[in-house]
DNA sequence: GTTCTCACA
DNA sequence: TGTGAGTA
């Protein structure tokens, strides 16, 4: 058995993912509706994820609390299972609170320029890349 | 007891 | 996102 393999095993209920993430099955079963995770079914229609949704779920919270939208979250998987680069989060380098201000004053400008204020998450997801 | 889907005083 | 209903 190869690691990948081993990592994509259905192996824990909601209740255990729960815990390891500290995230509510709502929340949970509302990033899988994000096709975010695709978490394996049991016979009983239970839901098996497998130690790639935990870490994919841990992602989610952490680009989540950063303030990127669950439509940014997407794009960032999709670049990676499209083979773009190895960006893995935690090697991603942090923005500093100057690039971030200066990012978001143009954002608000451009914002306020076309009156959507929406865009700002969409944006804010490429320059965490 | 736990998880699932669906729906919203 | 929370929460309650009614199941499996």
């Amino acid at each position: 058995m190869g690691d990948q393999v081993r990592r994509n095993m259905p192996l824990f209920p909601m209740g255990i993912v729960m815990q390891l993430t500290e995230l509510s099955a709502r929340q949970i079963r509302y990033y899988e509706e994000n096709k975010l995770i695709t978490p394996a079914r049991s016979e009983g229609n239970r839901r098996l994820f497998s130690f790639n949704d935990v870490d994919r779920l841990l992602e989610i919270k952490s680009l989540l609390e950063r303030g990127v939208n669950l439509a940014g979250i997407r794009e960032v998987f999709e670049m990676r299972e499209r083979g773009m680069q190895p960006l893995h989060p935690y090697y991603r380098k942090e923005p500093t609170e100057a690039e971030l201000h200066n990012h978001l004053k143009k954002e608000l400008y451009q914002a306020g320029r076309y009156g959507k204020a929406s865009l700002i998450q969409g944006e804010l997801s490429r320059f965490f890349n």
